[in-house]
DNA sequence: TATATACCCGACTAAAATAGTCAAGTTTTA
DNA sequence: TAAAACTTGACTATTTTAGTCGGGTATATA
């Protein structure tokens, strides 16, 4: 069970982002350059982030992108359902068609999987974009 | 972000093994028949199962697997575990070698991920096999 | 004591998912 | 007007996953 480059890649280059975008916007080439990523997968990202909000762009020489909203208000939630990364640990739909009436073993583990999803997935709406960098501050110190 | 399906077999072989294997082993061939999973797929999962003395098989005619321990003494955190799929969600370790010292962005995010994988684990730290098995008799009334 | 039943184990493969690139744009502003 | 920067869809190599194959070994019972 692994989180995908791009989920990651997003909350990294949010957090550059947030730390770098307060006056001018950043351009995809610094947070490459910075994070290490490649600028056209950034691309891919970025038109995601942008098309729910979470960014808006800003054309021409000098351009880039700046956060849509306060870090404070970003929950590291909506920056994986931007990238359709909900976490989902099955897609139990197949097996539901087949014989799962609520008493097979099939199902309680389904219940299971719920539970874990709920759990997983209240963990990112409670954690915003802000409580990463609120802690990059006590380490450096 | 998915579990495989060797984990969710796992748990409903095994939960499946609680239900049949009070008295008898219950075999491979039974447990492929009720839950739809293939013998071959059930050897690999049982063969880890037993190296970790979750269960523990007898051999011969009529033989099988039994659980080797209570129901309410296996968590599915060591099911998992005996899976090898600890729930990890990044191997951050190849980036720490390039630039990683705890102030970078890239270091706050795996803060991040340490922290969701410790809540995740200390969900499966605190199911026990049984709890599924108490749902499944709520829900069968 | 033969044999059917059942476990044991390493190697293999097809299919799916992931990560990342390419090409060919459009828009904007200095 | 040209450079900087975003926009978009299609493509591909690599890795992972799911599942199979083949050829065993052990043992209970008829």
């Amino acid at each position: 069970m692994k989180l995908n480059t791009k989920s990651r890649y997003a909350v990294m280059a949010l957090a550059d982002l947030a730390k770098f975008s307060s006056q001018n916007p950043v351009s995809l080439r610094d947070i490459s350059l910075r994070q290490n990523i490649s600028i056209l997968y950034l691309e891919q990202i970025f038109l995601k982030l942008k098309k729910n909000f979470i960014v808006r762009s800003v054309r021409g020489v000098n351009g880039g992108y700046v956060l849509n909203k306060n870090p404070q208000d970003i929950k590291i939630a909506e920056i994986f359902l931007a990238l359709d990364e909900k976490v989902k640990t099955m897609a139990c739909k197949k097996d539901i068609k087949k014989s799962c009436t609520g008493k097979s073993v099939k199902c309680i583990t389904h219940n299971l999987w719920d539970e874990l999803d709920i759990h997983i997935n209240s963990f990112f709406e409670n954690k915003k974009l802000s409580d990463l960098l609120i802690k990059q501050q006590n380490r450096a110190q």
